[in-house]
DNA sequence: CAGTATCCGTGTTGATACTG
DNA sequence: CAGTATCAACACGGATACTG
């Protein structure tokens, strides 16, 4: 392996690949707030408190594609929508609680503000 | 803790303070090529084939700021630098494996062009 | 309730050329 | 050998307003 194509990108690493599923600021936090079970639209957006529509439903849609979670819509009034990691999802978990780790690691050793 | 300030900037996860530390495209790479030990300049250029004199610079200064890595200069003609991992940078090995681990089970569920 | 639609700033990366 | 310096492109994320 080592070296590969997906969706007309190279990959040098497969971290690179990783990162396509659970980078950028709010793929993490959204996988986080599933961990327990599935959330509704509304409630992501309270769980994630900072987060704007724009964001979520983008990085909604981009986790759905990935397969990371896959999206259930209830057709009643008012809508309801919710969101449930799949198996692939959960498989994140052990890369993001090692990350999380070091991040507290770094926190520890650092000069930071809380 | 959760929600803290630091170098003038708000983070709301140890993950994003993880990130600042090995996130980007070729911080990981770089920590990698320095797993079995130190490296000069110009052999990192090597081992990372595809990266810019830029790139590299640029990211190991940062990892160098970030107490992740320590330069080593031998004054001599022609000059000698080499990189070496600090404690701090071979922490995150722990979490650079997970995401290898991850990104290597995504690779296999997925159509990759190898 | 659960989204869409636009517009736009800005940081990150890349290409290329040059140097103590 | 080990870098600097400049310029440019582009993806990412944010603000704001609107809707079935």
């Amino acid at each position: 392996m080592e070296n590969f194509i997906y969706d007309k990108r190279i990959y040098y690493h497969p971290i690179e690949f990783a990162m396509v599923h659970i980078g950028g600021t709010w793929k993490i936090p959204i996988l986080l707030a599933l961990r327990n079970g599935p959330q509704r639209y509304g409630e992501l957006k309270t769980t994630i408190s900072h987060i704007t529509d724009k964001m979520l439903v983008t990085q909604l849609r981009e986790l759905e594609k990935k397969k990371m979670i896959y999206r259930s819509v209830y057709r009643q009034k008012p809508p309801k929508v919710t969101y449930t990691l799949t198996v692939h999802g959960k498989q994140a978990f052990a890369a993001i609680d090692a990350l999380t780790m070091f991040g507290n690691y770094m926190i520890n050793i650092t000069e930071v503000i809380s």
